[in-house]
DNA sequence: TGCATTTGACCGGG
DNA sequence: CCCGGTCAAATGCA
C-alpha cells in the first residue's frame, strides 16, 4: 500500500518535473518569437515557477510526513492548456463595438478574423457531493450567446463570451460542453484573453455569487483559466492557482488515471472554496481536427505557429 | 425596467 | 452542403 503511494507521488514528482521542463521549453519557443507577447512569457515563467514549487512540496511531505495525501476530498486538477496564434495582439484597440457588423466585405486582410486565438481546454468534473453542479465562478462575468447540438455529442454546447465585451471589447469566449459517458464531466474551452477589468466580478461579488440553481437547463461552469491573464493586474494573484489545482501537462492519452493529489492548503484565495467541489482534469486541446492522440505535444500546435520547428517526435519528449 | 438567457436563423469555412 | 459558431429577437427573471 505504502509502496503505491509512493508509487504514486514518485509518479506525481515526475509529472510535475516534466511539466515543468516543457514549460521551460514552451518559453524558449516564445523567446525566439518576437510577436510573443509579454503576457505569455510571463505566464510561463510563472507556470515554471509554480511546477518548481509543486515538486518541492512534494518532496517534503513525502519525506517527511509519510501519510501524504490525506484530505482534499475534492481530487485532483490538471489544467492542459494549449496556445495558438502566433500573432494576436490586439490590433483593434478601438472600443468600438465594431465586432463584426461591418461585414468585412473588402477587408483585405481577412486572416485577422478570429480564428486563431489563444485557446485551452480544461475538463473539470464536478463530484457529486457537492450541490451546486456548476458555477465554479472564475470571477470573471460570462454571458451566454448561444447554444447548439454537436454531432456526435449526446448534450448540446452553450456559447458563453465575456459581458462586458460591449463596453470594453473584451474578446473573451468560452465553450461549455457536457461529457456524453460521464455527465458530470464539463469541457470547457476558453478562447481569446480578457482584457476587460472585470472590476464587478471579483470584489463586489462575493466567492458565491450563485451558490446553487435548480437545473432547469444544463449547467455550466466556470473556473480560473490561468491562461487569461496578460497584464499583470488584480487577476494576477489567480495566476498562482488555487492550491487545489493540480496543473499536469499530461503529454498524451490523458485518460481519467491521473489520480494526484495536491493537498497543502496554504491560504483561502476566496475562489478556492469555489474549486472544492469541482475537479479539473484533463484536455488534450488539439484544437483543430487532428487525432493526434498518441504524439500529443504540449505544445500540440507549435508546429502552426512555427512551421520552422519541427518536434522530432522520438527523443523529444521522453 | 434592465438585465441575462433562450432559441431559431444566419453566416462562413471545409 | 453540412456543421460549428454567432446573432438577435423573444422571453424570462429580479
Amino acid at each position: 500500500m505504502e509502496n503505491c503511494n509512493i508509487h504514486w507521488e514518485q509518479k506525481s514528482l515526475v509529472d510535475e518535473l516534466a511539466q515543468g521542463r516543457e514549460l521551460a521549453r514552451q518559453l524558449q519557443i516564445h523567446l525566439n518569437v518576437p510577436s510573443s507577447s509579454y503576457g505569455t512569457r510571463e505566464l510561463l515563467v510563472q507556470k515554471i515557477i509554480l511546477s518548481y514549487e509543486k515538486a518541492l512540496s512534494m518532496l517534503n511531505s513525502s519525506s517527511s510526513a509519510s501519510g501524504g495525501e490525506q484530505q482534499l476530498p475534492t481530487g485532483h486538477v490538471a489544467i492542459r492548456m494549449v496556445e495558438s496564434p502566433p500573432h494576436s495582439l490586439n490590433e483593434s484597440p478601438r472600443s468600438e463595438d465594431s465586432d463584426r457588423e461591418f461585414k468585412d466585405h473588402d477587408n483585405k486582410d481577412s486572416s485577422r478574423k478570429r480564428k486563431n486565438l489563444p485557446r485551452w481546454t480544461q475538463q473539470i468534473r464536478v463530484t457529486s457531493g457537492m450541490g451546486l453542479e456548476g458555477p465554479l465562478d472564475d470571477g470573471f462575468s460570462w454571458r451566454k450567446y448561444g447554444q447548439k447540438d454537436i454531432l456526435g455529442a449526446k448534450y448540446p454546447r452553450g456559447y458563453y463570451r465575456c459581458t462586458h465585451r460591449n463596453v470594453q471589447g473584451c474578446l473573451a469566449t468560452k465553450q461549455v460542453q457536457r461529457s456524453d459517458e460521464d455527465p458530470t464531466i464539463f469541457e470547457i474551452t476558453y478562447r481569446g484573453k480578457h482584457t476587460c477589468t472585470q472590476a464587478s466580478a471579483g470584489t463586489s461579488t462575493p466567492p458565491s455569487p450563485s451558490p446553487l440553481q435548480p437545473e432547469r437547463t444544463e449547467r455550466q461552469n466556470n473556473l480560473v483559466d490561468p491562461q487569461q491573464n496578460q497584464q499583470q493586474s488584480q487577476q494576477h494573484t489567480l495566476l498562482n492557482l488555487p492550491e487545489g489545482l493540480r496543473v499536469i501537462t499530461e503529454g498524451l492519452d490523458t485518460r481519467e488515471e491521473l489520480t494526484n493529489y495536491f493537498s497543502m492548503s496554504q491560504r483561502d484565495f476566496g475562489v478556492d472554496q469555489n474549486f472544492q467541489s469541482g475537479e479539473i482534469i484533463s484536455a488534450p486541446t488539439s484544437a483543430t481536427t487532428s487525432p493526434s492522440v498518441g504524439l500529443d505535444i504540449p505544445f500540440g500546435q507549435a508546429d502552426q505557429l512555427f512551421p520552422n520547428f519541427s518536434f522530432d517526435g522520438p527523443g523529444f519528449f521522453s
